[in-house]
DNA sequence: CCTGAGATTGGGAGCGCTCCCACTTCTGTC
DNA sequence: GACAGAAGTGGGAGCGCTCCCAATCTCAGG
C-alpha cells in the first residue's frame, strides 16, 4: 500500500502518518464519537499536514448514499426562476443543504426523456432525495419519485389531499388577512384578481378572499372575481376589464404582486388614485413591491423559512423512511405599505 | 457472489444472466467497440430484463472521474438568474451536458466558506470541471480553479487579457452594428446608456458605440454617454437625465434591453415618440423585447450557442489537459423591430 | 494485584465498476 | 491444413471509503 505519496492523499496515508488505523481516521473525519481526544488531535494534525480531502465517490460507494439531493424544476418553473419568491427559496435551500454537507443538483425536467433520466439518477444512486418546486396539479412526478422510495419534498401542494411531504405558506390565512385589511379600511366593493384555478395555491387565495368577505358580512359578487395567470400583463388586463364593468370598485386583492403591479398600471391609466379611489393588496412581497407607485401593501411569505423547512423535512425523511409524509404550513404576514 | 438477487441489480448480475464476463457488460454499457453484435444484443437483453442501471458512485471511483461539472454562480450572478439571457444560457448548458451524460451541479459561492467548500469539492473528486457565469473583473476564483488544474470555462471574460478559457459574444461588433443602424437611419445626436465600467462587457459595448460614431465621422460628445447598471431603473433614470441635459438627442443605444426598456418609459413620460423623435436600440434581445412599446430593436446574443459552446470547450478541456486555454467569440445579430 | 465492563482501536471484507492483460476464437493467407 | 494476426472475451486487481467485529486498553471496584 501507500505506493503513491504523490497525488491526492488517501485516508490510508493519513492513517499511516498519524500512526493509527483506517477506522480511526474515518471516525475522525465523520465526527463520530468514540475516539480519544488525544488521538483525534493527532489524526487532525495528519489531515492538516497532508491537506487531506475525502474522496466522495468512494464514500458514496461504501456508504451507500450520495450526499446529494436534486432540485427538480419543470419547464414552467424555470421561467419562475427569476421570480424573487423562487430564488429566495432556492437560496435558503442551498444554504441549509450546504450546512448539512449535502450537494444540490439542479435538474431540469422538460421532456419525458429527461424525466426518465431523473429516474435513472435516482436508481443509479446518485441522489438521496428530491425537492420539487412548484408542482402542477396534474403532475405525477412527485408520486413517481415518492413511490420509488425516494425522499421527496414539494414546495406547495397540488391539492388539499396531498400524499407527499410538502411545505406551504398559509395562503388562505394570508389572503383572508389581506382582504380583512381592506374591509377594515372601509372598502366594500372589493374585487379579486385570481391565479389559474388549476393551481391549488390560486384556489386557496381565492378561498381566503371569500372567507374574509363572509366574515365581514359582505355578499360576494362573482363578477368582481377575475382570473389572471400570475403575470403582470394578466393583472393589467384584468384590472382594465374590471374598471369597465365595475367602475364603483374601491379595492382589489390580487393573488400575486406581479398581478397587483399590473393592476396599478391599469388604475393609473384609468386615472384612479391609489389608495384614495382604489386600494390594492398583493401577495408575495416581491422585491419590487417597495418600489411600485405607490409602494404595495402585500402578504409576505416566509421564503427563507420555507426553504429551510423543506431541507429539514427532506433530511428527516432520509433518516426516518418509516414516516409516510409530513405537511408543514407556515404563517404569512401582512406588510402594510401605501397602496391600501 | 450474486448473493442478492433483490435490490438494485449489479453489473455482475447482468453478466451472469447474459452468460458473459463483467468486462463485456462494461463494454456494452459504455458503448465501447470490440463486442460482437450478437453478444451485444444478448447483454442488452439482460440489461433490459433486469432493468439494470449502473451505479454511478462505483463508476466514478473506478473510473476516476465524476461525470459532473459545477455551474458556479456568485451572489451577484444569482440576481441575474432571472434574466432571460442567463436562463437561456443555463438551459442550453443543461441540454448539452445531458446529451454528454454529465451532471450539472448548481453551486452558489457567496462567502469565503462556500468558496472553500467548492475547492474541497474539486479536490474531493466530485466534479470534473467548472462553468463560471458572469465573472467580475476582480474575481480571482477562475484562476484559483484553473491553477488547481480543473477544466474551467467562463461566460464572458474579465479583461482583454484573459488566461482562462471563455466564450463570449462579439460585444464590440454588436454595439457597432447597432449604432451604425442608428446612423443609417439618419440619426446624429446618438446617446448611449452604458453598464458599469468595471464590467468588461460594458466597456466593450461602449467601445463599439465609439467606433461606430467614428466610422460615421461623428464627433463623440462625452456628455451623451451615461452610466447605468444594466437594470431597468437605471435606464429610466439615465434617459430622464439625458433628456434634461440634451433635449436634442435623437437616438439612444442602451447596453442592455432592460436599460432600453427603462429608457422607453422615460421617453414616454417625457412625451417623446419612439422612433419618430428618438430611436432606441438595446442589447440582448430578451424575451420582453418584442413586447415593449414599441417593440425593441436590439442586438441578439446567441445564447443557445454560447451555452453549447461552453460545454463543448469544457469537455474538450477535460479530454486534452495540455491545452492551456481557448477563447471563442460568437457573432451577434441585429434584430430590427420598431424602436429604431 | 486481579477481574470485567466499557472505551478505543485495527483492519478484513466488501461497495460496484473500470482497466488492462492474458487467453480464446476467428479470419485470411500461403 | 497450419499459422500469424486480428477480433473478441474473461476476470484479477484495484479505486478509497465505511461497516463492523474482534482485539486491546483502561480503570473502578474488590
Amino acid at each position: 500500500m501507500l505506493k503513491r505519496s504523490s497525488g491526492t492523499p488517501t485516508l490510508e496515508e493519513v492513517a499511516a502518518l498519524a500512526g493509527v488505523g483506517r477506522g480511526t481516521v474515518s471516525r475522525v473525519i465523520n465526527n463520530a464519537s468514540g475516539v480519544k481526544p488525544s488521538t483525534r488531535r493527532a489524526v487532525q494534525r495528519a489531515i492538516d499536514e497532508l491537506d487531506y480531502v475525502p474522496n466522495l465517490a468512494a464514500r458514496s460507494l461504501a456508504g451507500r448514499r450520495a450526499d446529494a439531493v436534486a432540485l427538480v424544476m419543470t419547464k414552467t418553473d424555470w421561467r419562475l426562476f427569476g421570480e424573487p419568491f423562487f430564488s429566495e427559496v432556492v437560496q435558503a435551500v442551498g444554504d441549509a443543504l450546504t450546512e448539512a454537507g449535502v450537494q444540490l443538483l439542479l435538474t431540469l425536467v422538460r421532456t419525458d426523456a429527461e424525466r426518465q433520466r431523473l429516474v435513472e439518477y435516482v436508481r443509479g444512486g446518485r441522489i438521496d432525495g428530491a425537492l420539487l418546486m412548484s408542482v402542477r396539479a396534474e403532475d405525477r412526478l412527485p408520486d413517481m419519485l415518492a413511490d420509488a422510495g425516494l425522499p421527496t419534498v414539494l414546495l406547495g401542494r397540488r391539492s388539499g389531499d396531498e400524499r407527499v411531504t410538502y411545505v406551504d405558506a398559509d395562503n388562505v390565512g394570508g389572503a383572508r388577512a389581506a382582504v380583512a385589511h381592506l374591509v377594515g379600511g372601509g372598502r366594500r366593493a372589493i374585487a379579486s384578481i385570481t391565479g389559474p384555478p388549476e393551481m391549488y395555491v390560486a384556489r386557496c387565495r381565492l378561498r381566503g378572499y371569500r372567507e374574509a368577505l363572509k366574515d365581514a358580512g359582505i355578499d360576494e359578487d362573482p363578477s368582481l372575481v377575475v382570473q389572471g395567470d400570475f403575470t403582470e400583463t394578466s393583472g393589467r388586463r384584468a384590472m382594465a376589464g374590471l374598471l369597465e364593468r365595475h367602475p364603483e370598485v374601491d379595492a382589489v386583492f390580487a393573488a400575486s404582486d406581479s398581478m397587483a403591479a399590473g393592476a396599478l398600471t391599469a388604475l393609473h391609466a384609468a386615472g384612479r388614485r391609489v389608495p384614495q379611489d382604489v386600494a390594492v393588496v398583493g401577495f408575495d412581497d416581491f422585491e419590487l413591491a417597495e418600489q411600485t407607485e405607490p409602494p404595495l401593501t402585500t402578504v409576505r411569505q416566509p421564503m427563507e423559512e420555507i426553504g429551510r423547512t423543506m431541507v429539514r423535512l427532506l433530511l428527516e425523511e432520509m433518516d426516518q423512511p418509516e414516516v409516510a409524509w409530513r405537511h408543514v404550513i407556515l404563517r404569512t404576514r401582512l406588510v402594510v405599505r401605501e397602496s391600501a
